[in-house]
DNA sequence: CGGGATCCTCTATGATACTG
DNA sequence: CAGTATCATAGAGGATCCCG
């Protein structure tokens, strides 16, 4: 997550819109946001199930970096075992929506991106030996 | 238990929704479908300027996805020297409209997001020595 | 339970050179 | 001009162990 501050970098890819748009649209980044969308709040061990398939290591950073955006509300309660909420914030919330917006966007047109790809992979098949 | 909204697939990280997304937030992709969204049609190497810090590698490889997803209308003239368009779909103007939508609301919210992570920053500070 | 610290693997990306 | 092929590398992500 570097921010870069060398003039040769001045393009579209490493501007800071971009390093946020990243978190949002990360590989877990969606998938959190989507799931605290509808969940309100959640625990971290439940985060880990809904997701399913992160590690632990990659939950807590990618919850990190939502919480630092201002994105993600962390609250732990100083008791034994600890126990530690996940929410969304208002502003969380609005990114949460968009992205599940493009999230709904990409399921309703996945059968014409798989048509397409089969003809894609037709049109471009080897010739046969 | 699993969340409600949430479509079994959408729970996996591999999905082929998740797939369809990555190509579309790739570091690369959501450039490209920008320019294409306000540009119509453009030149292999116009393209290249207009994204500005992309190798010859990496746009071929992210045009050559996107036109397999058939979001991306690619349109050789068999001439010398060579001469190729390419252009969005209907289908690929839908996702470029959509990703534009939150690229805008990032560009919108950043501010807030800036300011979250100085709060942040500076609430996790280390206690001087 | 909710992480931190380490180490390690693999993938995305870049640099460079070559070509029809 | 519009790519392809090859090699190299940083960093994302995973596995594991540890701790309050």
């Amino acid at each position: 997550m570097q921010v870069s501050v060398l003039p040769a970098d001045v393009n579209l890819a490493n501007c800071p819109s971009r390093v946020l748009l990243d978190h949002v649209t990360s590989r877990w980044g969606v998938l959190l946001l989507a799931v605290l969308l509808d969940a309100e709040r959640m625990r971290f061990s439940a985060l880990r199930r809904a997701v399913g398939g992160i590690s632990e290591k990659m939950l807590a950073q990618t919850l990190q970096t939502l919480e630092r955006d201002g994105l993600v509300l962390r609250e732990a309660r100083p008791v034994i075992p600890p126990h530690v909420d996940y929410s969304l914030t208002p502003l969380g919330r609005e990114f949460a929506a968009q992205v599940w917006e493009l999230t709904r966007l990409v399921e309703r047109r996945l059968p014409r991106v798989v048509e397409a790809r089969e003809r894609y992979d037709t049109r471009n098949a080897e010739p046969s030996p």
